[in-house]
DNA sequence: ACGCCCGCCTGTAAGC
DNA sequence: TGCTTACAGGCGGGCG
């Protein structure tokens, strides 16, 4: 489930394999990655002979700036790769959905088992903004920087903690996994309202999603059982090791020993302390 | 405005 | 052992 570390990670390894070079062809053969597309020579076209001056990310997007004026813009869903491949004739994982070829005759491979993951190719403003991303919170990682602006922020919507976390709208790149390890490290309970929250409580939360994030990120991101995430060269990531609560149903705390519980809401699962977070 | 469900997908694992 | 079912879940859409 790649989240804000987990692509930040795949940004990391897959920035200095593509830096500089120029995009020859595009195989784009996955018509639901390509789904804001008509065809694969739709998304050919816009990209062959541009080069690659930037890996960005905002939120769990990244964003390959393709000069002039355009960007292909990659979402990793629940299970998609970009793997970068220096050999073009190694054979193709199961699932492979879009190939750029590079100048050096090295590859940019998309796959993607579950197809929630996208690609597509947009035209960048002048001042480098892209409206399909407009909707995007500010980045959890890199655009929230001090207490009082987490608490501003927070302070926007009246609903839940975990709601306001995992709302791209709010705050960019918190998912499931890591919207419970930050709320674990808050020591916040995950159905706190936002507007229930104590200054000193807004400045824990700042303080649990930085470091959580930054810990992530040193470790490579979080790779699952089920899951298929791995970074640009096909690592996994080392972070599961570390987690607090997440997937840890009936273990002890780590902290008080109480078991953790698991709670469903809107669908999905929520693991926390009952001791820990109030 | 908010809460919550659904559909989209495939691979894995648990249950019968 | 073999089949069925549940689950993982980001996101957009829709409904109450």
């Amino acid at each position: 489930m790649p989240e804000l570390p987990e692509v930040e990670v795949v940004r990391r390894g897959l920035a200095p394999q593509v830096l500089g070079r120029r995009i020859v062809c595009v195989e784009a053969t996955g018509a639901r990655t390509i789904r804001r597309h008509r065809s694969g020579d739709e998304v050919a076209a816009a990209l062959v002979g541009r080069s690659i001056d930037a890996v960005d990310r905002h939120g769990k997007y990244l964003v390959l700036r393709a000069e002039p004026r355009r960007a292909l813009v990659v979402h990793l869903g629940m299970s998609g790769q970009l793997r970068t491949v220096p050999d073009p004739a190694s054979p193709h994982l199961a699932h492979t959905h879009l190939v750029l070829g590079l100048d050096d005759g090295s590859q940019v491979r998309f796959v993607d088992p579950r197809t929630f993951g996208e690609a597509f190719v947009v035209e960048r403003d002048d001042d480098g903004s892209i409206v399909e991303l407009a909707h995007l919170g500010p980045d959890a990682l890199t655009d929230v920087t001090s207490k009082e602006q987490l608490r501003a922020l927070v302070a926007r919507r009246r609903t839940g903690l975990k709601t306001w976390l995992m709302d791209q709208r709010a705050i960019a790149g918190i998912g499931n996994i890591y919207s419970d390890e930050i709320m674990f490290r808050a020591r916040l309970r995950w159905d706190r309202r936002t507007d229930s929250l104590t200054a000193r409580e807004g400045g824990r939360l700042y303080e649990a999603m930085r470091d959580t994030l930054r810990a992530a990120v040193e470790h490579g991101g979080s790779s699952l059982r089920d899951a298929q995430y791995v970074d640009a060269y096909g690592r996994q990531g080392g972070f599961q090791h570390h987690h607090a609560v997440y997937a840890r149903a009936g273990e002890p705390c780590r902290v008080c020993g109480r078991t953790i519980a698991r709670d469903r809401f809107a669908g999905r699962s929520t693991f926390w302390c009952r001791r820990c977070q109030r």
